[in-house]
DNA sequence: ATCGTATATCGTACATATACGATAAGCAAG
DNA sequence: CTTGCTTATCGTATATGTACGATATACGAT
């Protein structure tokens, strides 16, 4: 695409882009809800619950850990995952901060 | 990409993955944001506050339309762009529908 | 009718995303 | 050390996203 631009932009918009991107793939938010859910599980489990192959799921996780909204470690020859909770806060309050501030906008001007 | 399987997903994660996607970029936000301070504008005031070529904020606010957050009325020569209220607040609640369940099993389980 | 202004769309170039199978790497068990 | 299991990464194909300039379109004004 040319060049980006995204340097020209506000960190705080970055920031909230970075996260919403994070969430634009349903695989993502369906991986998000079945680690809340289970609290933390391996690859396997959301591999069995997701219409994806092990390594499309594997990419998905990827993402979703660069983004800081999810955390693994390794267990034996497993990897375990779990929501990265103090991300994820920090990710609702700035998308609820976005959202107030704009409606606040909407609703009194 | 391969064909996609977004067609085997929930359609919660669905709609919610659509909207996040047009929040994906920092243009679209910073779009969002002057569309409510403002109240409505027209593309070229956008223009001139972004570092984007017009075509290319033509493209953005054309795919903010088509994911249904802002909506567009032609003015004479010119369009007029407002935020859609109704489904941005649609969007709001369904998010905060979804990261409540969320901080609920991350905290309660 | 012509000119100027505003915007959408087209064409293009390149980057990134999404999907898969194959393979590599790591560990546990035997 | 070999076997089996789990996961990450590589390679690849294709789709989508992002950016620009050029152009078409639509309208108001002269």
């Amino acid at each position: 695409m040319a060049l980006s631009r995204n340097d020209e932009f506000p960190v705080k918009d970055l920031t909230l882009s970075k996260w919403c991107k994070a969430l634009s793939h349903p695989a993502r938010i369906a991986i998000l809800r079945n680690l809340a859910s289970r609290g933390e599980c391996i690859c396997g489990d959301l591999v069995l619950d997701l219409p994806l192959a092990q390594s499309t799921v594997s990419q998905h996780l990827k993402a979703l850990k660069e983004a800081g909204l999810v955390q693994g470690q390794v267990d034996g020859p497993r990897s375990r995952y779990c929501i990265n909770q103090k991300n994820f806060e920090k990710f609702i309050k700035a998308f609820g901060t976005f959202g107030n501030k704009l409606n606040k906008k909407l609703i009194c001007e």
